[in-house]
DNA sequence: GGCGTATTTTGAATGTCATCGAAATATCGA
DNA sequence: TCGATATTTCGATGACATTCAAAATACGCC
């Protein structure tokens, strides 16, 4: 399972930062969340496909909407591969 | 200080993730980390650049070679801004 | 100073990514 | 079914990243 490099690869993206933080005050839809930006729809779009690939985002349709919300199930894989990165080696050397 | 979203774009890269990980058992130079690398040496000293700008490992010349050393200090920095990513905001909807 | 080794820098080729505008799809309501 | 609205998908484009080979730099040793 690739994803949580590619979750990595997602938030080291300014404008996927951007609509992680928006979704923390609860889901928006796709409209609602295109009015913090200056992209088109289009480019946004194509945002919301990176991020609920590495399963950073979950979408719903709700009637002629999609409504985002954060999906907060990946933050302990990320943790844990960002401390095994960190981790250094304490074994006396040779 | 634009540092921290630096690190998190430096280690979007499996490359600089390997070396990250061959420090962890201790410093070594850049021969030394290119044996585990196919790439050419110029390739991977742009990757060094890279992890340096991001303060994710520190550089050292020691006579005619240069010592790469894992440096931890951005981990918290780090830690922080993935929580930051993913608190979700708590107070009651009204 | 000149040579050999270690590493970086440069310049060019290729690949990948963000962006746009336009077309396509989905849903709702009349 | 038609029209309006919301969103996604498509194809093209420019910008940035990765890569290589070759040239440049730095150091140590003779």
């Amino acid at each position: 399972m690739v994803k949580t490099q590619d979750a990595f690869r997602a938030i080291s993206d300014p404008t996927r930062r951007k609509v992680l933080k928006l979704l923390q005050g609860g889901s928006k839809t796709a409209g609602e969340l295109a009015e913090s930006f200056e992209i088109t729809k289009g480019s946004l779009s194509h945002h919301f496909n990176i991020l609920k690939a590495a399963d950073l985002v979950r979408s719903e349709r709700r009637g002629q909407q999609i409504v985002y919300s954060l999906n907060t199930s990946v933050f302990e894989d990320m943790a844990a591969l960002l401390i095994e990165l960190f981790q250094v080696d304490r074994r006396k050397k040779k």
